[in-house]
DNA sequence: CACGCAAAAGGTAGCGCTACCATTTTTTGC
DNA sequence: GCAAAAAATGGTAGCGCTACCTTTTGCGTG
């Protein structure tokens, strides 16, 4: 009668412990370490937590001790099929370990992730992943107040907050561009779109290729802020090419583009790569299939998904890696669309 | 000297409120409902917190007030861009209410979604979304426990948990089919992968349809538990013409394995439509910009996803939907890759 | 100017769990 | 066989916030 608040009506661990026959903080241990209890109180827990079905209160369990089991994650797009890879290895790493993740979408705006980094501070994640290494002075402030371990992905770069584990884009990019050159290609366009960081320095590793092989001409360039798509990379190819109609080969900021250049020289009749060599950006899984195959820049992201997981649950089990910056390179996988060129 | 556990040291509620010469509660109001103080005190408060640098503890929110600004998102897989539409309607629509999503991936895995869903039941979240219809027996009481406004989404059917949107995977792939005969095809196949229920439905449907027209052959089925991929459509659609080497046409259960048919078909100089129709299924963004456009099943995915949540937050206000399952339905887009058979 | 009423503000007591000891029981070594 | 060490168990007191209720304040009215 002197209630003063309703109770849930909801089993607590306090009911479990009575039918069991033990204290609560036995109770509770059994959910944590169960192996700090006899086999007989073990087992009798167990069965009163079944025949109750007792589910935790995890408000109530981060409160008290002052810690989540959650990983969080902030990714940029989940539209864009090179994210898909790295939360399949992401999730895979997580997989067993008692930590789950808890996934955030940026949108590619600055100031959603600033907000989502205030929201996961509230929270107390025990780990967290963030995507790139541009975040605002304001994000950088709230990623160092976190303390906890955490992981910036897809680039290196000289400084991290905590760990890092990725590739640089600008050389991945040289290497492709610089293959081009090497297969006899001279007139070799760029086409970017969604030109976020990362595609930024892509674009710089395709400038510097072009400028140390005296090919740098900013007619060949052609890119656009708009979030990127198979059907944008065939119009700005088109653009491109009416800008510039002598161009032989061209490479592109993503798989995506890569694909719709592809589709528009079938449209047009070009042959690939006779009239016109192609390199994406990624080696989606569509590259390897399409016709002719399409050179790109192979990417390990399932591995990078995979290696930032392991790296946060080791740092939250106090071993730190020595080395907190991981390159995990590229690997430029050469088809037939851009076979040397004929003289 | 007393102290029992060591403080957390982050500022407190009641820091704030000190510092703003106010109750702990009146601060605690004015994070959940400002309008609810005169506005002197609201802007001590506001100022009070800024200059602290205030983040609320959610654990402890979530602990005196027993529910939570979570809503709850369990779809089968990540890599598949079917989901990545859905989750931007999800995503657009949760912005702007304070409400923030949890995605959770079950990798097509019916014993993960029952561990997923209990993960959800411990975080009370104020609603839920739900891929599919095939819950089992177990995670339906899990559901049906948890006392929360839920969407399940993708499919319709019957006995909805709490409300649905979704369409007719069955219909749906009977009206693409139907399509390829009123043109003329009369040898059409069928390319399936990663047989899910839905995929299982898709394949009912082209049953259906070919039975209605007296075409129907066991022959010309090829499917696969395989994940779905590009490549494997075209593996399939090789291994479907040495199985029935006179087909005319390829009804494919997704857009990926008709992406895979229509590469393959370059690779033998099939020309499509005269030799081969393709149609395919969600109609993906690249659909329309391959060479030739290929014809799909257009499914409203991203409006599935924004209905979902819309429909979640009206009932978490209160307002349940007089109709709680929502047919979306979906539209035949017809393209060249299934122009009329030349006779 | 007292009165009533609504709006604003405050006091108190938990929400369900676990940290931190203290205590009891069991095991081990000689 | 006994002391010492180790393992298992329990009691108490919060974690930081909000629900519930009470008290105070502001303001129009007879």
């Amino acid at each position: 009668m002197e209630r003063k608040r309703a109770k849930s009506g909801e089993i607590r661990l306090t009911e479990v412990a009575k039918l069991a026959g033990v204290s609560p903080i036995t109770a509770s241990r059994f959910f944590r370490n169960p192996e700090a209890l006899s086999p007989s109180k073990r087992e009798r827990v167990a069965s009163a937590a079944k025949e109750l079905g007792y589910v935790p209160n995890l408000a109530a369990r981060a409160l008290a001790s002052q810690r989540t089991e959650v990983i969080g994650v902030l990714i940029p797009s989940l539209t864009n099929n090179v994210f898909s890879d790295v939360l399949r290895g992401i999730y895979d790493a997580s997989e067993g370990s008692r930590y789950s993740i808890q996934l955030a979408n940026t949108r590619y705006s600055i100031l959603q992730e600033e907000q989502l980094l205030r929201l996961f501070q509230a929270q107390k994640p025990a780990g967290l992943i963030v995507t790139g290494i541009d975040q605002t002075a304001e994000s950088r402030a709230v990623l160092e107040a976190m303390n906890c371990p955490m992981v910036q992905i897809m680039e290196i770069g000289p400084a991290p907050v905590d760990m890092m584990v990725g590739f640089s884009h600008q050389d991945a990019e040289f290497a492709a561009v610089s293959h081009l050159v090497a297969q006899g290609f001279q007139r070799i366009g760029f086409v970017g779109a969604q030109m976020d960081p990362r595609m930024q320095r892509r674009f710089g590793g395709y400038r510097d290729a072009m400028k140390a092989a005296a090919l740098f001409d900013p007619r060949l360039i052609m890119t656009t802020p708009v979030p990127t798509s198979i059907t944008l990379g065939g119009t700005l190819f088109a653009d491109l090419l009416s800008k510039a109609p002598d161009i032989d080969a061209v490479s592109c900021g993503n798989d995506d583009l890569a694909l719709g250049v592809l589709f528009e020289c079938q449209r047009r009749q070009l042959s690939v790569p006779e009239d016109m060599a192609i390199v994406g950006f990624n080696d989606l899984e569509f590259m390897a299939s399409a016709v002719p195959p399409l050179t790109s820049v192979r990417t390990n992201r399932y591995e990078m998904g995979r290696s930032a997981v392991t790296m946060v649950l080791a740092a939250i089990a106090g071993n730190h890696p020595p080395e907190p910056v991981v390159d995990l390179g590229f690997q430029l996988m050469i088809r037939e669309s851009s076979s040397p060129r004929r003289a």
